[in-house]
DNA sequence: TCAAAAGTGTTTGCTATACACCCATGA
DNA sequence: TCATGGGTGTATAGCAAACACTTTTGA
């Protein structure tokens, strides 16, 4: 790393200086971003979460939920905070996904965000609007609207990387609810790789996995046969295949 | 995103407050830099690039070539400049590996640091000491020596990355010069799994990818058989297999 | 009794692995 | 002629894909 002089943060207490912007610094700093792309399953589709912009720049348009990252916060803390603030939820899946820093990407100042992926089942979703009261709302992956800054980017990276990474390992299962059928994991994967997959090929490959158990119980779900009930082995953690 | 009424970043014109920290912000702003993992391989063992710290925090520690990243530069476009300035080599294979960015990480003030991964065969590399006059070595990656920051867990992620990759993409052939043999692509893949690998299997396996032609030329590299020399088809291009 | 989803095996092709000898060269 | 690495094919096992009918329930 090299070691150019870059200073200490000034203490709110150093500043003897302008108070509406008491932080200086030798050399400019960009400001720091989360955004969060969390996915959802409803309807039989891909969805995801987008916040409505009150003010400009991109006002009216479209925008992933995120915000600016505190000056002692870990980057994955503020990425869950904004989205606990988003959708009241806590504890749901979320890797980083990659950083977006692009001069000019926003046109106020140099912003950098880093970009995280997140997944939940509906079920666990009560979305309400934030502290800041902008619209929240779900959209199809296939039907956008418009999107603010380089957001549309983000998404479609971290569309590729979850439709990758069902080939390698079970974040999927992270869009299903503690128990499910197995015909509702073969509608998530469905959805996911918008394709219909054979049930008995499909149900085969699933048991071998050895992460889900059978609880033993059913669910009658009208009036046809009752589905066996499974559930993941090891909540909260996903497994990588071979 | 919320929209925290971030100011714009103060041009040096507006510095009517300290000289020495002309840049003030309404609230505080982390540091960005780069660091970069490159990896080439040497006498038969992954080697990755270090720079002896010369000054505190970490003063005599080895560390990640990186930088600060300046404010109207893409986070790209950082990383290949502070590996340039190091090893004098430009066009290098270069990933975004992710972000770190733990509070506390770099002692001074807040670092947001994002990681990448290059790759380039030896005979690409004349590294001479950077603009800062730094010691650069080279060192096995199963022999490092204490390092500064975190950098010992950028590493182990970009090694986690790099073999991890080697499954589903022709990013080894980054590691080898325009033309080689089977021999030395095969040694190649030995070294990064650790591992001998039976030479018919490798050899079937290279030729069925249809990334490489045989220019028809020979390398006679000792006493015996000369062996047919290969050439990437697609320069500078890594290809996903299934 | 009907409609609707749950559940269940076998065959086939492809891909990955194991394995041993001859070839061309320079010293 | 010998030492050294270059170069080649076949047999087997394990995984992925195709494919159709019976079961259980509620209405």
């Amino acid at each position: 790393m090299t070691d150019k002089p870059h200073t200490i943060a000034a203490s709110d207490a150093d500043a003897a200086t302008d108070p509406e912007q008491p932080h200086c610094y030798r050399y400019p700093h960009p400001a720091v971003t989360t955004d969060v792309v969390l996915f959802t399953i409803r309807d039989d589709r891909l969805q995801l979460l987008l916040i409505e912009r009150g003010n400009e720049p991109f006002k009216g348009s479209w925008a992933l939920p995120g915000g600016f990252v505190d000056i002692d916060e870990d980057l994955e803390t503020c990425a869950a905070r904004e989205l606990a603030e988003e959708t009241g939820v806590e504890n749901l899946y979320l890797e980083q996904l990659g950083t977006f820093g692009k001069p000019g990407r926003d046109p106020r100042e140099r912003v950098i965000s880093v970009a995280y992926l997140a997944l939940a089942p509906e079920s666990r979703l009560q979305v309400r609007a934030g502290d800041d009261a902008a619209a929240a709302a779900w959209f199809p992956v296939k039907a956008l609207p418009p999107l603010a800054f380089d957001h549309d980017e983000i998404i479609a990276m971290a569309h590729r990387r979850l439709v990758a990474k069902l080939d390698y390992s079970t974040i999927a299962f992270q869009l299903l609810p503690e128990t499910f059928t197995l015909s509702e994991l073969q509608q998530v994967y469905e959805t996911l790789v918008d394709a219909e997959i054979d049930k008995r090929n499909f149900r085969k490959w699933a048991q071998a996995l050895e992460v889900i158990e059978d609880t033993g119980e059913f669910r009658r779900l009208g009036s046809h046969r009752p589905a066996r009930v499974y559930r993941l082995l090891d909540r909260e953690r996903i497994a990588f295949l071979k």
